[in-house]
DNA sequence: CGTAGTATG
DNA sequence: CATACTACG
């Protein structure tokens, strides 16, 4: 049985459950699911929102009520949970939930958004700074890991509509762009995805200015970033477009791996 | 040929033109329109707003954005317009607005809503205490009125549909009747309404909780209170319920009146 | 409940 | 342009 993970950026569970995330979520029974941008807190949560199909739900909210907020919904009970990554001003946004199986760890990441301000795009640089030298530990801990997440950048030219057009805004910034780089070179993680998949216009995101969706002027910012120890188990990727939940896509993706 | 009159509460002028207003006025070809509750500025409005059907319009907005404001669409050049009463407080929530005919006068009128705390109703019982006065200096001025406008009152008993269950309510508190007993009393103003229709279950105004517009459980808030000169000109009074451009219906009369 | 403003993306 | 919060009614 291959192992099943979707990670989605919901802009909202409330409104992507209006719009029949549930109903997804029930037909496509993954073993994981990774949401980002709930936008939510506790108390706001319905039960079918806390316990769906699945047995257990896990969510790191954001101090600010509405903003941001990551979650993770798991058929088999993870053996430790981790909320936030011990840095006070990351943690208060609900940025980084983790579940951890074995020697296997799972984690929801919605890395900010630098979009709407020049002190946002900062505030991003400032998160990409740090998460280097943790993301180089997390692989020397002999622990092997599935990152799925919004990271808010488009690798390459092929990773978006109109890069020529785009090398100026935030989330297709050389400076973004070459950290990924880095991220997929030197220090080896894998952009899981291109391991199955090397085809143009494979895009996750699409803004709702515009015609954008329409016209499939998208980008990919949504990724499932594993340990090269897990390189060869990806089995297969795929991009749901037949609904829509949010301005993201569910990625979905299967790898050969049992949980312990 | 009668002059029609038109008074609504559109809370939200924009709102109501999506909801069909501007087709609705431009089918009653009224002489003039009286609109509260407008949560408009000048700048956001559309050309079709500024200048629909009629000749002319004039907006009073108040400071405060998107909140109360009034507005009068017109047919015939007024000689003048007044906007405000000079009271600082109340006009800079834009509640009065006056176009003058030669001796007969038009206002739009926004009482203030007292349901929303117990400042708030404060406000509107010093609103009432200070117009008292006003309304009596206005008859001794010579001229002919016709006061259309969200009063916030329903008057009596007949004219709300649960009249037992609302009397610790704000707009219908026994101090808020007794204010308008005073008007159409000892001071003389004309519930013009009421001239040509002592029907019940004439609302004008049906909260948007609940059933309430649907179960017809409505008040009478909403007036044209005119001067005792003009009662015997009073022909007719309709409450137009076939569409819902907001939470109040339009109040539509006519009146055996010639404009200068 | 519903309109509007504001912050954020 | 869309989601959410808040103010106000």
């Amino acid at each position: 049985m291959p192992l099943k993970i979707i990670t989605l950026n919901v802009n909202g569970i409330r409104s992507a459950w209006r719009k029949g995330l549930a109903d997804f979520l029930a037909r496509e029974q993954a073993d994981l699911v990774c949401l980002q941008e709930t936008r939510v807190q506790h108390p706001q949560l319905t039960e079918e929102m806390r316990a769906p199909h699945l047995c257990q739900s896990f969510f790191h909210h954001a101090t600010k009520p509405g903003y941001s907020g990551v979650a993770i919904y798991t058929r088999r009970a993870p053996d430790r949970v981790v909320e936030g990554l011990g840095w006070p001003d990351f943690d208060a946004e609900g940025r980084w939930l983790q579940v951890d199986y074995g020697k296997l760890s799972v984690v929801s990441l919605y890395l900010p958004s630098g979009s709407s301000s020049e002190a946002r795009q900062q505030i991003k640089f400032g998160v990409m700074e740090r998460l280097t030298p943790h993301l180089k530990q997390m692989l020397a801990d002999g622990r092997e890991w599935i990152i799925c997440g919004d990271i808010n950048i488009a690798h390459r030219n092929i990773d978006i509509k109109n890069w020529r057009g785009n090398q100026k805004n935030s989330g297709f910034l050389p400076e973004e762009r070459a950290w990924l780089d880095v991220l997929f070179g030197d220090i080896g993680w894998v952009d899981a995805f291109r391991v199955v998949n090397q085809e143009a216009e494979q895009y996750t995101w699409w803004s709702n200015r515009g015609q954008a969706w329409a016209r499939n002027v998208g980008w990919r910012i949504d990724y499932q970033i594993v340990s090269p120890g897990l390189r060869d188990t990806v089995l297969g990727a795929r991009i749901h477009k037949d609904e829509r939940f949010s301005d993201h896509a569910p990625l979905i993706m299967e790898y050969a791996i049992d949980l312990p």
